[in-house]
DNA sequence: TGGCGACATAAGCTGGGTTTATGAGCAGGA
DNA sequence: TCCTGCTCATAAACCCAGCTTATGTCGCCA
């Protein structure tokens, strides 16, 4: 479920190159400075800004024979722009990996939930600390991830099961929490005192289908009881349906981190349900990490 | 401090009109429906997803003359530009309100802080209940938001300021805290006991330059004491300073959520000291927000 | 076997972004 | 006072990514 106005963002947001220019621009105060930055011309620049402010309709820089400012739309503009070029470096370092290049200096398998929000930003820190280490990525439930452990096709594995696949070992690196949510308008929403186990179970939730990890967990912390409201096939469909107030739905605190601080969920107490998991790491038995495998480890348990 | 790694983003990863057709795949399981809905024609998009594999070096859709299907890697990439999207639909409803324009229906007034992390979000919300609402921003301080209400240029305000400009009424809509946080490389972040107010007035930090409604905060809970390291200009320089390891600092919750998420920055538990401020909707007293400026107070609240 | 839906290929057009080349405003030093 | 060096703006020519229209291929189904 898209968000409702359709016309395509590409017409209306600029794209990543001028927003990357305006936080270059900001950050050394001048057109042609930024320019050089990215190695383009300064009136390649100065005309990309300008296109953007006229897409905006919103003057961003103060130009001057001595520099330029942004202005305070400007200040704001990059500020959500920031954000966008973000995403992007997470994307970037991501999609990089997952080109499989056999001479790539470390090999990771990594469960889903984990590649997806978590490894992008462990692997920027990766690159910030050791820019030439080449990186490959490969995804997949625990029952893959210990087979290319196993058969020496990955140098380091991240699962999020209950148990540790047999001959490997493994190291807590983070716990995640299945929390209840719900839309803000939702009567959950107002409650004070936390949701009794038998509650949840006997309320319809909005769902990933059977077989997912968060289901599992779920299910097995209540005893296989889990009342499907409906069942989705991606965790981004499960947040869309929570977020328009279909109904209560029980997710991963990675996943919703941002529509928590935004308000667009809330957070539901919940007592008397074992809805924690470790996220561990894994390497075949005795064959402890060393090298780039060793520090990308280092690097997820702060 | 930018990310290491510089040669420009843009050309390594595809532009939003790109991730948004590939979100479209993704959901209708089709190239020809996708490009329907977004009003381009299928061989646009059949071109568009093909040079997008070409640029990432992965195939991200399977074929058939029955459909089209994400691959496994196809479904990662998906999510990570789903996260690009999604700021980028940020942006674009920001961006539109900051276009003054004379005939919107609500006009905001709001503060840097809740201007660039929450506004967005609520402006995304209300556009979904109200599509045809338009709003108009403007960002300032305290001060600038109490003169637009009371000069009927605003419809409503949000504060974060420690009191309530005379002449409004207001109600808390949120509590932000001020956290310190450090890289998870620092000593601090490996604290089980909570720190000492002392110790934290004692300690050079990362901050804000003075007068920022940050600083402000933070200088009154210590009696004016903080020691600064640096002194930044920005709320996201202070951040980047931060998560290269420059030292310690102290910020808005809401500014470091994903860096906590992604444990680039870790929180340093404190005590003692009072970091706590209320983010307030504000409106001139009397005037009891009615229509839209209704609607979107009552979506922030929850 | 004809028809339909889905994707691929080919050829031609268009526009945004780039470059090079040049002009113009403001500052600071001889 | 004038030159030099920084800034940004403008103009003309170029190039390529992405679009459209037109057509071809493949598999399924009636």
């Amino acid at each position: 479920m898209p968000t409702a106005g359709a016309g395509s963002l590409g017409h209306r947001v600029p794209d990543l190159g001028a927003l990357e220019l305006l936080l270059a621009v900001a950050r050394l105060g001048s057109l042609g400075g930024a320019a050089r930055e990215l190695g383009i011309t300064q009136p390649a620049a100065s005309s990309r800004i300008r296109s953007m402010e006229r897409q905006l309709g919103v003057a961003l820089v103060d130009r001057s024979p001595r520099g330029s400012r942004l202005t305070d739309a400007g200040a704001l503009v990059t500020d959500w722009a920031r954000r966008i070029v973000e995403a992007a470096e997470a994307f970037d370092v991501g999609a990089q990996a997952l080109r499989d290049r056999r001479d790539s200096r470390l090999r990771v398998a990594a469960s889903m939930t984990i590649a997806e929000y978590l490894l992008p930003g462990w692997l920027l820190a990766l690159r910030a600390q050791r820019p030439d280490t080449a990186v490959s990525l490969h995804a997949g439930n625990s029952t893959v991830v210990a087979e290319r452990l196993l058969s020496d096709e990955a140098d380091l594995g991240f699962v999020e099961g209950l148990s540790v696949p047999t001959g490997l070992d493994s190291v807590v690196i983070a716990h995640d929490r299945l929390i209840v949510v719900t839309a803000p308008g939702h009567p959950w929403a107002r409650r004070r005192r936390p949701l009794a186990a038998g509650e949840l179970a006997s309320t319809p939730l909005i769902l990933r289908e059977k077989g997912s990890g968060t289901r599992q967990v779920l299910d097995a912390a209540l005893g296989g009881l889990a009342r499907p409201l409906i069942e989705l096939s991606s965790t981004t469909a499960v947040k869309a349906a929570a977020v328009s107030g279909a109904g209560p739905s029980v997710l991963s605190e990675l996943a919703v981190g941002e529509e928590l601080a935004m308000r667009r969920l809330v957070s539901v107490p919940v007592e008397g349900v074992a809805l924690a998991r470790d996220l561990r790491a894994v390497w075949p038995t005795g064959h402890r990490p060393t090298g780039p495998a060793r520090d990308l480890l280092s690097l997820t348990r702060g």
